[in-house]
DNA sequence: TATTCATATACTCATATGCACATATAGGTA
DNA sequence: TACCTATATGTGCATATGAGTATATGAATA
């Protein structure tokens, strides 16, 4: 049963929460994330690649961009993130994450370019 | 989401995702729950003793022994037993736990005076 | 190929977590 | 009260995990 205690640390994490249930929404490169969730860019991508290893995300070079997806194959977690997603309300960071998504790009002054998805 | 993370980390645990699934489908006492799990007795009480901070699990005394059930009035800790529950196959672990469950009261032993709930 | 931007990783530190063993508490009963 | 049995807790240790800073890798493009 390793590998559903190891989706449960995953999800033990409030950095992993905030990007799965950001990803859950829409997909992302790096550099959104770090403007979206106002974090450092080691901390999303470490996080994003513990992530990875595990298989719950897949990742996919877009230009200079590597976009993250969310990867629901796995049954129970995706039943999982449904219902953390359904519980957003609950959670002040999750709505003010939500509310800098939706405001438009300035989140995005981290993708110096400006990236697009 | 302190709330949140904590109950994931609650479920991060084989000890904690065994008692919890145990617990699921009946109520038991401590010395039951070492039988069936064959657990040692610290494990066991100081790990209901955590799910009880987070008020996941109740305990109710009765005679000389302290009756645990699961706590699901929260929406999403209950939400996500049963999908844990509903996955029951799929783990080793959890399929011999409910054999020694089902198997009669062998698993009992540890409880000198053989409680029968 | 040299540069630039995006992303990944290494390193160090502080903290958290789980375990085994020993021991304490607490309630029931003689 | 004294003695069981059931349950809870303390301690020390090993390991895991997360954070921040600095640095490395790597793809695109000029």
């Amino acid at each position: 049963m390793n590998d559903l205690i190891n989706i449960f640390k995953m999800l033990s994490d409030e950095t992993r929460l905030r990007i799965i249930t950001a990803l859950y929404h829409q997909d992302l490169c790096v550099c959104q994330l770090t403007g979206i969730l106002e974090l450092s860019q080691p901390k999303v991508s470490k996080n994003l690649s513990k992530l990875k290893d595990l298989k719950l995300v897949k990742d996919d070079r877009k230009d200079k961009f590597v976009v993250y997806s969310l990867s629901l194959e796995n049954e129970v977690f995706k039943k999982i993130v449904e219902t953390v997603v359904s519980d957003i309300e609950s959670h002040g960071q999750l709505i003010r994450d939500r509310e800098r998504f939706q405001y438009g790009d300035e989140f995005l002054n981290n993708c110096i370019t400006n990236f697009k998805g």
